[in-house]
DNA sequence: CCCAAGTATATGAGAGTTCAACTAAAAAGT
DNA sequence: ACTTTTTAGTTGAACTCTCATATACTTGGG
C-alpha cells in the first residue's frame, strides 16, 4: 500500500535534506560566531524591525518569525535579558503582550545583518543561476502554500 | 559594500526558509508522534539499515546520517538505551567504535517507514510537478556539492 | 624505541526546542 | 448575569544540539 519513493525521488529527497541542512547549519554557525545569536533569534529581530513602531503582538510575531508561541515566549525572555527586546502589556486586550525592539536590539541586528547576508549569498545564491532562483522560489512557494496553517 | 538581496532574492529566500522549516517540522512531528523518535534518529537508523551487516563505524555513520560526531554519539547513546542499536569496539582500530542496528531497531524502523514516506509525499512530492522535482534535485545537488566538506 | 602530533569517540555544561499544563482574559451561549 | 468555551501567552520538564574539552589509541618523526 505504501507509495515508496522511486529512485529519482529518493535522490531528490536526499539532496533536499543535505542541502537544506547544510544551509541552515551554515547560517546558524555564522550568526552564532559573529553575532552571538541563533538564526531563530535573528528572524525575530528582523520581523520586529520591519513592523510599525518596531513592535508586534506576540502571536503575530510568532507567525512572522515562523516560530511556535512557546518558542517565541522563551526566545523573547532571553532577548529581554540582553536588553534587545522589551515587553509591554496591550491596552486593548489585557491578555495580550507586545514585543518591542529596543535601540540596542536594532543596533545588534544592524551589526549582524551584513555578515548574515554574505553567508546567505555564499551558501545559496552564489551557487544558483537566476533561473534556478526563480525555480526555487516557485517550488518553495508551492510548498509553503500547502503546508502553512 | 554589502551585497544586499534584491526583491526577487528576498522573496525566494523567505520562501525557502518557510518551506524548508515547514517540511522539517512536519517530518519531526509525524515521526515523534507515530514512532517516538526525531527525524535525526530516523536518519541514523536508515543509514545503519543500508550498511553491510547493518553496522558502521561511528564517523562514517555521522557522515551518512548528516550528523556531527558529537550529536551522533549522544544519539547512539539514547538509541542504545532503547535497545535499537548497540556498540562494539573495533578489532583493527581500538579507538574506533561500531554501531550495530539490532533486530528491535530494524523493526522500529520498518514500523516507522510507511508513515514517514507518506509524510514526505504529503509535504513535498505531492505538491510538485515531476519537472519541479528534477529542478529541485539539481538545485539541492549544487548546494550540497558547494557546502559539504 | 620514544615522543609529538593526529585521529576516533565520549562526555558535560549550557542553550534552544517541544509538549503539555497552567493562568488570565475575552467571547459566546443560555 | 453566569457559565462555558476560546484565545493569548507563559512556564517547567524532558529532550536534543552545540561547543569545548577529555580520553584513548595510532602514526610519524627523530
Amino acid at each position: 500500500m505504501t507509495r515508496w519513493l522511486d529512485d529519482d525521488e529518493q535522490r531528490a529527497w536526499r539532496a533536499f535534506l543535505s542541502a537544506t541542512q547544510l544551509v541552515n547549519e551554515a547560517l546558524d554557525r555564522q550568526l552564532q560566531r559573529d553575532a552571538g545569536m541563533p538564526h531563530t533569534y535573528y528572524m525575530i529581530l528582523v520581523a520586529l524591525s520591519e513592523a510599525p513602531e518596531r513592535s508586534m503582538r506576540m502571536s503575530e510575531l510568532a507567525a512572522r518569525a515562523q516560530s511556535s508561541q512557546s518558542r517565541l515566549s522563551h526566545a523573547v525572555a532571553r532577548l529581554e535579558e540582553r536588553g534587545w527586546v522589551r515587553r509591554a502589556r496591550c491596552s486593548d486586550d489585557r491578555r495580550g503582550n507586545t514585543a518591542v525592539l529596543t535601540e540596542d536590539g536594532f543596533a545588534a541586528l544592524a551589526a549582524a545583518a551584513p555578515g548574515h547576508v554574505e553567508e546567505v549569498r555564499r551558501s545559496l545564491f552564489d551557487v544558483l543561476t537566476p533561473e534556478q532562483v526563480r525555480s526555487l522560489d516557485e517550488i518553495c512557494t508551492a510548498v509553503r502554500n500547502t503546508l502553512e496553517r
